[in-house]
RNA sequence: CGGGGAGUGGCUCAGCCUGGUAGAGCACCUGGUUCGGGACCAGGGGGUCGGAGGUUCAAAUCCUCUCUCCCCGACCA
């Protein structure tokens, strides 16, 4: 029998001045977490309680699919070396040296691990496909850990791998994790959405990601009012009005005076247009070390968007094949343009016909100006901008591409309904990654024709922690929180109002031994506390049902009160385990 | 890494400007009265004022350096 005055529950009356969002709040005050550094956190009795119920959960379903494996924490230099991530994960990898002086990293994700397992032991097509999975800590130095639990650097990760023979495989393994996520999350309680997610700079085919919509996360999920369309901000896509431009006809671009107008509203309201006329110029620059020689090359990566549109620097990552940008800097910009900025344009200059052609500066255009004319833009002289543009016409880019972010109340891309847009935090997240570690660290099977083959693969993320906090983000309110049963620390707690009165601590200790035998979670508050106290730590701690044993008894019945609802109903005693039964087992 | 804020008992904070050797509430311990939404009375324990250096007869307070934490941004498989 669980008896709160003999355990570790450190409840506080008041918040630590230092958290910020609810859900740190109320893990600090419901004796969940202690902090021992930024980003690092132990987990006290009701926290580690309720993470191992999360765990059970996903090593339930995850063991439907795939194989459990537990990895190394610590790995050598070495494997990183192999993948090229040693130098991409800079900072943020926790590093060190063994004794004799071996650079070792802590584990930030295991694709070098797993794949190394995979390259040494998979040998044929029959061997496939293969889905190998481990609960494990994380180790990230975050530039800046955050709100709480949210973003932190060490943190429990199931991470899974899956390898097959071919694409089709892969989309196999694929919609396991899918599915399995989707059940992963409902048992959990999690109101989630799935997104389609912004495949980053390996060039993966597809990624989701599952968002729990809060205004704590750090991510934004773009989704539709009428239909199932979801996506990342990072990736998502409107529909756009047309709009005509053919006022003017096919004129010729045209110098106009615009005496220290430098902003899209002030060049805009200066020439009576409207900002959609406009053109906007954001100037970045690439850095690249050229191959061999480590030495650093520039090269100046000018976007266009339209006046009223936001540029998403994931898109332009993603438009540029994964390379990483900066912005221009000033005299850089004076330098290449030939003009101080708010007045850029891009005429006049000999951009790169593609990508690959190196030494020749890139132009990429937002396909919301694709196909307009008499367009007002920047003419790379200061006060001065043009008239009557045609992006085509006046200038070549190199390639358009969706760059823009969409904002809220938009038309959606598949039905025209409008988009909302909503804070959500990243609960799990699956990814096709292909060939880039089968390739780089040389795993290779035959095929059925003997041939040797490169097995593709996937990787797969829950963040053990964001689950946790997440179902606080989505419940809680002025006293505390209530977590879903199936990963609440108990699911009842049973608070006998006076324990200086013997029926009643009696009674309490009967009904506890009643639900054990029937299996349920329980927690008794048999602590010489007023009623008070005991209500006020009860509504704190996340169980989502309190049973009150107060004078009732003599007749018989306590109240079971549900935390979310703060509906409170009388029960038999007799029949206390029965109306549980109903209440948490319904399908039993 | 850039910008902002904060470090005083377990928690929340006052004191700092104007230097004189540390306080309040909550929590904790003892005794008593209480007992259905964070009780009351009496007594009590607990603080290198983040750290180092400096100024001064005297530093929580002024100066310099430094560490840590939080927030915004940058970054984020």
């Amino acid at each position: 029998m669980h008896r709160w005055s003999e355990l570790f529950i450190p409840t506080l009356r008041e918040a630590p001045a230092d958290a910020e969002v609810a859900s740190h709040k109320f893990l600090v005050r419901a004796g969940y977490i202690r902090q021992l550094a930024a980003g690092i956190y132990s987990y006290l009795f009701l926290g580690q309680r309720s993470l191992n119920k999360i765990i059970s959960i996903v090593r339930e379903e995850m063991d439907k699919i795939g194989q459990e494996f537990y990895l190394p924490a610590m790995h050598p230099r070495e494997l990183w070396e192999e993948s090229g991530r040693w130098k991409v994960m800079g900072d943020n990898m926790f590093r060190l040296k063994d004794r004799k002086g071996t650079d070792m990293a802590l584990g930030m994700t295991h694709e070098e691990v797993m794949t190394s397992i995979a390259r040494n032991e998979l040998r044929s097509y029959k061997q496939l496909p293969q889905i190998w999975y481990q609960i494990q800590t994380k180790f990230r130095d975050e530039a800046r850990p955050r709100s709480g639990l949210l973003r932190v650097r060490q943190f429990t990760m199931k991470d899974a791998y899956s390898f097959d023979i071919d694409a089709a495989g892969l989309d196999v393994s694929y919609l396991k994790h899918y599915d399995t996520y989707c059940r992963i999350f409902d048992r959990c309680g999690l109101k989630y959405v799935v997104v389609e997610a912004h495949s980053g700079s390996m060039g993966g085919s597809q990624s989701h990601e599952f968002m729990v919509r809060s205004s704590a996360g750090e991510d934004q999920v773009v989704t539709c009012e009428n239909c199932s369309y979801a996506a990342n901000l990072e990736k998502a896509t409107s529909r756009l009005a047309a709009i005509d431009d053919s006022a003017n006809g096919d004129a010729a671009p045209a110098e106009v005076h615009t005496p220290g107008m430098k902003t899209i509203e002030e060049v805009a309201r200066f020439l009576g247009t409207s900002p959609k006329s406009n053109i906007k110029t954001l100037a970045y620059m690439t850095e690249e070390s050229a191959a061999g020689s480590g030495k650093l090359s520039l090269r100046p990566v000018v976007a266009l968007m339209r006046g009223d549109h936001q540029l998403n620097e994931a898109k332009l990552s993603t438009a540029l094949a994964g390379k990483e940008v900066r912005p221009m800097q000033e005299d850089e910009i004076k330098k290449f343009f030939g003009s101080p900025a708010g007045y850029l344009g891009a005429t006049g200059i000999d951009w790169a016909k593609d990508l690959n052609e190196p030494a020749r500066p890139v132009l990429l255009v937002d396909k919301a100006l694709e196909g307009r004319h008499n367009l007002i833009g920047g003419a790379n002289r200061e006060n001065y901008h043009l008239k009557n543009l045609a992006p085509g016409r006046d200038f070549q880019p190199t390639l358009y591409a969706d760059l823009r972010s969409v904002t809220a109340g938009e038309d959606c891309p598949n039905c025209g309904g409008p988009l909302r847009i909503d804070s959500a935090v990243e609960v799990g997240h699956i990814f096709k990654l292909g060939y880039k570690y089968s390739e780089s660290m040389g795993a290779r099977v035959l095929d059925r024709n003997g041939k040797e083959v490169m097995p593709i693969m996937g990787c797969y993320g829950i963040g053990m922690e964001r689950i946790l906090t997440a179902a606080i983000e989505q419940s809680n309110d002025e006293n505390g929180f209530w977590l879903p049963p199936q990963i609440a620390p108990f699911e009842i707690v049973v608070t006998p109002t006076n324990v200086s009165d013997d029926k009643l601590v009696n009674t309490a200790q009967e009904i506890v031994r009643q639900l054990e035998t029937a299996g349920f979670e329980v927690l008794l508050d048999d602590r010489d506390e007023r009623p008070g106290v005991k209500f006020k730590d009860a509504d704190l701690v996340g169980i989502p049902y309190r049973v009150t044993v107060g004078k009732k008894v003599t007749e018989g019945t306590v109240e079971v009160v549900q935390r979310s609802t703060r509906e409170i109903r009388d029960a038999s005693i007799a029949t206390i385990a029965e109306y549980f039964q109903r209440v948490l087992r319904p399908a039993n």
